[in-house]
DNA sequence: CATATTTGCCAACGTGCGTTGACTTAATTG
DNA sequence: CAATTAAGTCAACGCACGTTGGCAAATATG
């Protein structure tokens, strides 16, 4: 945006063309099936010109699938309404403008790309669950941190990925709400009996 | 299972394996990175014959991923611990057997695959909403069949799908316990003030 | 035993993919 | 203006894919 017209070298333009398009299409349509024709006719180049400046499709991918949470020190925010807080971040994030996170990307590809799930798992290890962990107790914070992501995760997939109506309809302090209320208890361990075990109820483990 | 031998025809027998392989793959790889030649290998025929056989290698997607969550008739089960009953449901039907429900298969295809996806939103519509709808008000059943959709999705992303290691960690009763919790308060619409608007009703219907 | 019919393998087709290298045009520089 | 370099096009490569048709076994049927 902002129009570079003669500022910038033809070169970094086509660059930033290219990343456009392969970040749209990437999103939209998953790594599989994007192909690199689709993008240079997108970013209005030749297909061959995307080996030159990116070497390959994968490195493409690497490049542009690079999302960063950008989680607010959760240090700060008053701990009664991380949840809301932490929600609230996520959308704003993920539809404020053109998915530029770059988690919707890796959301699309994760599914059957491992490479794009072994980066989403190191975005929650180096992401998420630092920022859980201080919400509660530090021997809890892991399973705390997984319900999060789960949470998390299943709102940007039915909203985004998956788009089912009733929560594509969903205004946006509606999510902020009730999602907010599930991670606060996620978070902070308050919810529920949080530990794997209460009192010995003589467990039928199942499976 | 039960060995069939003698008994059923060599074409039955062929049949089921491909199922069973294609069902396989199409868990663990997704639609577009399973080709027709891997399944062929894994049922221990040409890939020929995957052809003759389903007609073409959407007809066996289409054959293979038809879940059926069966849902238990929630209008028996006692409203308080309906949250928990869902949870325990989908655990038991998701890692029972090998990947029986068919949810999984789906689940690795919608991101990339509008078809799969398509048939997710169906899945939804036919069985996730109904049985939520009378847990609560009827006008506000769709969000909150929406929010329920969205945790259980969740949980069956991190756990089966992208596997975090925390979420793949938790005991069953953990989950059940916890994520039961969750889909308590959002199925009765309990949980938190889940109109849309709290103050000046003024309804703005939406879609 | 002769003959259909089923069940399977094999080789090949057309297509679309990522990628490559040769060539053309535009920009830069002496 | 000539020479060099950067930016881009074009045609083609090798490969893997879904799919097809022909042919060999096997199996049923008269």
């Amino acid at each position: 945006m902002t129009d570079p017209r003669r500022t910038t070298p033809k070169s970094i333009r086509t660059r930033e063309a290219i990343e456009t398009a392969a970040r749209e299409l990437f999103t939209s349509n998953g790594f599989e099936r994007t192909t690199v024709r689709d993008i240079g006719a997108r970013a209005g180049i030749d297909a061959s010109m995307i080996i030159r400046y990116f070497g390959s499709k994968d490195a493409l991918f690497a490049r542009v699938a690079k999302p960063d949470l950008q989680l607010p020190d959760l240090g700060e925010v008053d701990p009664a309404v991380i949840g809301e807080a932490m929600v609230r971040h996520f959308l704003k994030q993920w539809e404020g403008d053109r998915a530029s996170s770059g988690l919707p990307v890796l959301l699309r590809s994760a599914a059957s790309n491992e490479e794009a799930a072994e980066r989403l798992r190191e975005i929650f290890r180096a992401q998420v669950f630092p920022a859980i962990a201080r919400a509660g107790k530090p021997e809890t914070a892991a399973f705390r941190a997984g319900l999060v992501a789960s949470q998390l995760l299943g709102l940007a997939m039915a909203r985004y990925v998956l788009r089912l109506p009733p929560v594509v309809a969903m205004p946006a302090d509606f999510i902020i709400r009730n999602v907010g209320a599930t991670i606060q208890r996620y978070a902070t361990g308050k919810a529920e009996h949080n530990e794997p075990r209460r009192v010995a109820k003589k467990n039928r483990s199942q499976a």
